[in-house]
RNA sequence: GUGGUUGUAGCUCAGUUGGUUAGAGCAUCGGAUUGUGGUUCCGAGGGUCGUGGGUUCGAAUCCCAUCAUCCACC
């Protein structure tokens, strides 16, 4: 994998690249759409591709190793067969799932037993055991198993839970060293920086992160509940530490604004839930604002979703319509908001890169920021 | 026509031996959601307790009448 920086923004420390995998090029900045079961909730893959304009998505570790089994992903020859996904592939390594999902955790310095919250069986993650399911999987980019512990965690608490990051990330590499790809292409692991909120933590993370010589670094264990400053200055700290021609991942964020901050500060990759879950509950992220399409304000506005928006939701519903579809509880209707709603973070990233091309980003996205907080 | 049943929030229903300002679920309205369990959570509005009398310090609750409902019988 490569990584290759085409531009920079002249104001902020923003800039435009491409990386390059086994199945395709990732313009960057990129946002990638999340896709935990091989599914991106209720889109097809020709919309993911034709509309969107998704250049990778992420899998996820815990819930492929439950859900369908590491031998049936074996057995179609990975995950871009079994989903009929032929662009590149990210998968999340499950360490924060064991941590937000599973039950009766019981962390060792070995790895971390839990209880599937499907079926309540019992099950082990190493990180060993985490690098094999990945390679099972398939992705091109493989996580480390981290711990990520919550935002409220005191110093002594980071710290000690950082220990155990490190140890893990050394195992993960060591075992991506004593492994292969099993399906002929290259896979890569990116490590991931924990430390919370406290600088000296991710200092020292990102040092030993370094040191591991990855193609690629992760910002872990941000956007848990503290201030958005906060998370922004986090990625400020790490700025001169991880290596500036390699790409770096904010994992979990976030809203568009967030993304916008985030790119400004070096950051290369994003994924989040957000325009995915939140819009199947009727919250749109659009060109205007961000609006609740549940709110009786749009009853009888007929005007389309977002007046700026290329899909042909865009472009053939209405806002009225959509809310008809959601207050009736009708299925199309959080397809299409999902389908909008990675459109508009697709467009973002997209717009974001012409404008860092233009050296125009930093004015662009202070414009920005100040219409996308706005509430309609 | 006779005997019985049931009438409490938009809907389905709780409401102790009569006791402050009548509750819940769903629905409605609004909010939350950041490495996804199509989830979950939070808040708000909404009732002349079918109607009219009566008993009582006090009635959704007891009594009478009446209307509606459903069932059975003629």
């Amino acid at each position: 994998m490569t990584f290759n920086i085409l531009s920079a923004d002249p104001q902020s420390a923003a800039r435009r690249g491409v990386l390059t995998t086994s199945h395709g090029d990732i313009q960057t900045p990129i946002f990638m759409p999340v896709g935990t079961i091989g599914s991106v909730k209720g889109i097809f893959h020709r919309d993911l591709e034709q509309e969107v304009g998704a250049e990778i998505i992420l899998g996820n570790t815990y819930h492929l190793y439950l859900r369908p089994g590491i031998e049936i992903l074996k057995q179609a020859g990975g995950l871009h067969k079994f989903a009929a996904w032929d662009k590149p592939i990210l998968t999340d390594s499950g360490g924060f799932q064991v941590f937000s999902l599973a039950e009766n955790r019981k962390l060792t310095p070995e790895g971390c037993t839990f209880r599937s919250h499907i079926d309540g069986s019992k099950h082990v993650f190493t990180p060993e055991n985490v690098v094999d399911i990945q390679r099972a999987i398939g992705a091109d980019i493989i996580m480390a198993f981290d711990e990520c512990p919550p935002g409220t965690a005191d110093f002594a608490y980071a710290a000690q839970s950082l220990r155990l990051t490190q140890q893990w990330l050394e195992r993960c590499m060591e075992r991506m060293r004593t492994t292969d790809p099993l399906y002929g292409y290259e896979q890569t692991l990116f490590p991931i920086v924990q430390g919370c909120t406290y600088k000296d933590l991710r200092l020292q993370a990102a040092e030993h992160a370094v040191k591991m010589e990855a193609a690629g670094y992760a910002i872990g264990g941000l956007a848990v509940g503290e201030p958005a400053e906060v998370m922004y200055e986090m990625i400020e700290v790490l700025h001169p530490v991880l290596p500036k021609q390699k790409p770096r991942y904010l994992m979990g964020v976030g809203t568009p604004v967030n993304i916008l901050e985030a790119i400004a500060r070096g950051v290369d990759m994003f994924d989040c839930v957000m325009p995915t879950r939140n819009g199947r509950t009727g919250m749109l992220f659009t060109s205007e604002g961000v609006i609740n399409i549940k709110n009786q304000k749009w009853t009888k506005d007929f005007s389309p979703i977002d007046p700026a928006g290329n899909t042909f939701v865009d472009t053939t519903y209405s806002k009225a319509y959509l809310r008809h579809l959601f207050v009736a509880g009708e299925m199309l209707g959080p397809v299409i908001a999902s389908l909008h709603n990675l459109s508009f973070y697709l467009w973002l990233v997209n717009t974001a890169r012409e404008k860092i091309a233009e050296g125009t980003f930093t004015p662009w996205k202070n414009g920005m920021v100040q219409k996308l907080s706005t509430r309609l």
